[in-house]
DNA sequence: GTAGAGTCTTGACCTAGGTCCAGAGTCAAG
DNA sequence: CTTGACTCTGGACCTAGGTCAAGACTCTAC
């Protein structure tokens, strides 16, 4: 396969396949005698393996290296689980920090209601 | 006021306030003769009242925007509540979507303890 | 043989909100 | 008068994850 019916199966732009081996989520394939990059299938579940990790939360680092423990071979559910326990705790995390500042916000808007509005109390012109 | 006294009141950097100066959260100021800008105290209370917004999560344009209207005067709580409420919904936007794979997360979790696990069902070694 | 589509490389560009740097000029204390 | 701290400008750099462009080459179909 050549680089764009990958792209295409994969759901990626070729941009993008390029991209992912310079970052190492693709080892370097093989290449024909003009120099054009050849794939076999496992490519396409490779590039599909990433997207769905890094659409768990995981960042492309983390996706890398589970994506090379993989290759390393000796990997399991229980070896593996904590990178996404890992991202469960990120998640929880950002929620948590979210939900703090909507609280805030809540407040803000609760003393605009008295008239006290954050935009109007200090004098700012300078 | 010289800026490097405007940022440690405001708790800022010098850069982050000469760069408040290019975005327009701070109009220029003016300068001495040897070309150093001084400022009133007002402007500490302005970069405050930035930080502020920030922090409640009004992106820098946003900020920008509520502090201009501030400017031409006539905001009132009632006039300006509906920024807060934007981040509000985005607030709640942000959350539901980290909610959601929060619980994707947890389904592939599951699955994991199941043997089923998302690094090793797939052939990806090309 | 030629048109059009696909691919190659290198490197710049994008967002957001700053941060950092060089080289030059200025200010205050001793 | 000198030393050290401060300020000036302009532009480069940072993160993350790509995206795009130029100019050259290759492949396929007609």
């Amino acid at each position: 396969m050549k680089i764009g019916q990958v792209a295409e199966e994969a759901g990626v732009s070729v941009d993008t396949v390029r991209f992912y081996e310079r970052r190492g989520v693709l080892p370097a394939p093989d290449r024909m005698p003009s120099g054009y990059r050849t794939y076999t299938p496992a490519a396409v579940q490779r590039i599909r393996l990433a997207r769905r990790l890094q659409a768990l939360g995981l960042t492309l680092d983390e996706v890398i290296g589970a994506l090379h423990a993989t290759d390393r071979g000796d990997v399991s559910c229980a070896s593996e689980r904590w990178r996404l326990e890992a991202v469960l705790d990120r998640i929880d995390a950002k929620i948590a920090e979210l939900r703090s500042v909507r609280r805030e916000v809540g407040r803000v808007l609760a003393r605009c209601d008295r008239d006290e509005c954050v935009f109007t109390e200090s004098d700012i012109r300078t």
